[in-house]
RNA sequence: GGGCGGAUUGCAGAGUGGCCAAAUGCAUCAGACUGUAAAUCUGACGUCUCCGACUUCGGUGGUUCGAAUCCACCUCCUCCCA
């Protein structure tokens, strides 16, 4: 079989890896087990998960065999990596439905059936259980001090201060994947380049303690050019749940993306061919159109449905290009004023925010640029602001 | 446990009795220019019944004609000592 890694290492997936080599063998010859870790810290994936449930299809499609560890246990003590605050601790109930909605998001890509079917796990099951002196004794002398003193991810809670409590993250986390060893011959960790000390840390475990190979391997995070995590708006997270962020709107936000992204999330987030991105990015001027509409396409379409991405399509055409359908907001105004409707359809938060809007010359009703705040809006009236927001009101 | 310092409008960070809705930078939004991009320039950026009024500067009380600024207590945090 081709092997997974020159697809990963083609698209620009691979960051850091352990033992290269021997991976690249292993992952040429046999069916893996490999993990990669998700924190249940919402009820809805987000586009900083795409990425990795995309690297994990690739191996999925090559014969290797995923498991999703939920990080329910992982979540009670909070990963510190790059915060700067303490994370909130939560409920069991909470995590448990968090990875209810996951599980329905997930298997829209990964697929939970055949003969490499993925597993998820949760390693609450076992961390929850464990004994503090036996933990101690068992994974606790592997660990080094000063080794993770110097680790990076702790750097920024450094200054800040952490608690005990966060410092044995790394533990759990290299235990987590003793235990997907152990269990299931897992034999790969994979996970975004800020958890590469949390990741290296499991497979060192598993060397020392079971004197066997075990791997490591960190994706490049999925950064704006700007250096950004991508996936953020002002407005929050890109979510890949539709009843928080809209087929539309998530379509939007790739066919917004800065040129510069454009070919990286292509190869990271599609599975088009590599020669057809080439060729939908060569030319770097007014084309580069095109290849923003594929990507957003391609996206949305895996995400939400090849028929919830025809429509984000259209109705985007509509709204940029003219005529057509417009993405409907139905709303129930106060008053049919032009403020009322603009911040009963969230797009001013006060009617302040509307008032000024307008009066800079931002809003357009049907086309037509208003300055009268008081303009009656009708049922039907496409409402305009700025360029890129277009909406078709319905009163209900 | 002891000592110092701190908590300001999304973030960072000024402000130490009236000139403070509160400097500046970033972020954001709009306008111009464009390719639904970037860069640049302009404007806005607490709320409202918006040329005026009202509510904000960790919390609660107090001093004062007047407090983000002074005092007391409380909560949380950094740092130093143990």
């Amino acid at each position: 079989m081709a092997n997974v890694m020159d697809t990963l290492r083609a698209r620009g997936f691979v960051k850091q890896t352990v033992y290269e080599e021997d991976l690249y063998k292993l992952l040429g010859e046999e069916s893996v087990t490999f993990y990669t870790g998700y924190d249940p810290t919402a009820d809805s994936l987000h586009v900083g998960h795409f990425m990795q449930l995309i690297a994990m299809k690739h191996m999925q499609d090559a014969g290797h065999r995923p498991i999703i560890l939920i990080g329910g246990g992982t979540a009670m003590v909070g990963d510190p990596t790059g915060k700067t605050d303490m994370r909130k601790m939560m409920t069991r109930e909470t995590i448990d439905y968090h990875v209810s909605c996951f599980k329905k998001q997930m298997s829209k890509f990964i697929s939970f059936e055949g003969p490499n079917a993925a597993i998820i796990v949760n390693n609450a099951d076992w961390l929850t259980k464990l004994n503090y002196m036996d933990f101690m004794r068992d994974i606790g002398v592997h660990f080094s001090v000063n080794e993770m003193l110097r680790a990076k991810c702790f750097e920024t809670r450094l200054e800040k201060g952490l608690s005990f409590l966060e410092f044995n993250y790394m533990l759990m986390q290299g235990y987590d994947f003793l235990r997907l060893f152990n269990d299931y011959n897992c034999k790969l960790e994979l996970g975004g380049d800020d958890q590469w000390s949390n990741i290296l840390a499991g497979a060192n475990l598993i060397r020392v303690k079971e004197k066997k190979p075990a791997y490591a391997m960190t994706f490049t995070l999925l950064t704006t050019s700007e250096g950004k995590k991508m996936g953020k708006t002002e407005k929050g997270a890109v979510w890949l749940d539709e009843s928080k962020t809209s087929p539309y709107e998530f379509y939007q936000y790739w066919r917004n993306i800065a040129d510069a992204d454009t070919e990286k999330c292509l190869k990271l987030l599609t599975f088009l061919p590599l020669d057809e991105i080439a060729e939908l990015v060569k030319y770097n001027d007014e084309r580069m159109n095109r290849a923003k509409e594929a990507l957003a396409y391609e996206l949305t379409k895996l995400v939400h449905g090849k028929e919830k991405a025809d429509e984000a399509q259209s109705q985007a055409r509509a709204a940029f290009g003219g005529s057509g359908d417009m993405p409907e907001k139905h709303v129930k105004p106060e008053s049919n004023s032009i403020i009322s409707v603009l911040v009963a359809a969230g797009i001013c938060t006060s009617n302040g925010e509307a008032r000024r809007l307008i009066q800079q010359g931002g809003v357009s009703l049907n086309d037509k640029k208003i300055t009268d705040i008081n303009e009656a809006v009708n049922y039907g009236d496409v409402v305009h602001k700025g360029k890129k927001i277009h909406v078709k009101i319905i009163f209900d």
